[in-house]
DNA sequence: GTATATTTGTGTTATAAATACGCTTATGAT
DNA sequence: ATCATAAGCGTATTTATAACACAAATATAC
């Protein structure tokens, strides 16, 4: 037993995992197997240990349950109102994480785990619905300021690609035309040169993306805006 | 006494108070009386409560260590490596406010309180420049979205005043007469109409921020972006 | 008290960026 | 065979950004 002076609350971690399947953005969710919100779904999560920081646990956790390789993790923010868990005063440090969905769960043991697009996902547990809301917002904003798309998509990748990957999650819709020269214009993209010259219109070119470039480019301070 | 099956952290707030002195950003740090870390500054802040949340804390926090009218507050992130604190295991949830600095610090019994530019802090305890440093770039990523600047200025103010406040955040230089433009643009100031037509070049004209329409604004959805 | 620097007002012009849209070709679906 | 779709390539228009000139009043320095 661990006693104290006056009570703690416990500390969890919850992660909003994001994948896009080509057309929408997806999270991934777990189906609660116990009480409180049995048949509900959450985000994976779980109680962080007293010798690990909310970032290391939101990364174990991630691992024993999905076992997916995840490409970009931050932290969201932590969610305290008093009430949020009914057992007991939780307090959850919410993450958000970004994956390849081809990469799709390889869950062990954690229940049933499954992908919803964003726009249906069923009922969730606890506060879950208003960290969805929130992490969603967050990737938004994110993706303004930062190339986090590419962590969503192949190694590999098409500019309608990369264009429904956008319009997905700013939920606006662009023209083609121009969205390809804006993203080209800041030249971070690498075309993958195996298309033939004289290669048939419908064929599109294919893209990856210039980490390298990008790094150099962020140490001098950049702004990206989209 | 307290007691659980597994060993719970600590949980507190700590805030980040932004104030404006008509040349450079500041923050309200207050000098810690007590080891650890004693002698060296630390934000306001303390232990949350099992019947509070920690936006709850933080209020409650700031107005007894302060007393100042907090124009706007917003949760950061949570802090939790784990030898943050020396003495035990403390998660702390760390909040950024505004203040209008004329406000001054009005402590009460909270040891000395003082405002300190923010590019001349002296040593703070625990992890403290980190946090600032979070919270700095936090400010500045939000001012490039919404008009949060309005909160730090008095209720009226001039052209000069408010481009000073942006390239003190945002650590540009703006042209004057182009930074009047894209702001009048905007259509959120309400001219303070005391000015005569031909009064003196000198005298410049005084402003207040047309909240009502910015809300208005926000609620159709609107793209700021500085 | 005089010289100098600072602050504000009011523009214009050149350049760059965002936006809207046209035309064509190959493919998959019906 | 027909039609809708995804891709390539390009242009005109509008809008935004950036750079810059001059005058008047007041604060500051000496």
């Amino acid at each position: 037993m661990f006693c104290y002076k006056y009570p703690h609350p416990s500390v969890a971690t919850d992660c909003v995992i994001f994948g896009f399947d080509g057309n929408d953005i997806n999270v991934l969710l777990i189906e609660r197997g116990i009480e409180p919100f049995k048949g509900l779904w959450a985000f994976p999560g779980g109680f962080m240990r007293i010798d690990e920081s909310a970032e290391q646990c939101a990364a174990r956790e991630l691992a024993e349950e999905t076992s997916l390789e995840v490409k970009y993790m931050e932290q969201l923010k932590a969610f305290s109102a008093v009430g949020r868990d009914p057992r007991e005063r939780v307090v959850s440090i919410a993450f958000y994480a970004l994956v390849r969905l081809k990469d799709v769960q390889g869950g062990d043991d954690a229940a049933r785990a499954q992908w919803f697009p964003i726009h249906s996902v069923p009922g969730l547990a606890f506060d879950h619905d208003r960290i969805l809301r929130e992490a969603t917002s967050r990737l938004r904003e994110k993706l303004c300021f930062e190339p986090i798309g590419f962590d969503l998509l192949p190694e590999v990748f098409t500019m309608g690609q990369l264009q429904r990957l956008y319009e997905a999650i700013l939920d606006v819709s662009f023209d083609r035309r121009n969205f390809a020269k804006k993203i080209l214009k800041l030249d971070l993209l690498i075309e993958e040169g195996n298309r033939p010259d004289n290669a048939p219109t419908r064929i599109p070119r294919m893209y990856r993306f210039n980490k390298e470039k990008y790094d150099e480019l962020k140490r001098k301070g950049i702004k990206l805006e989209f």
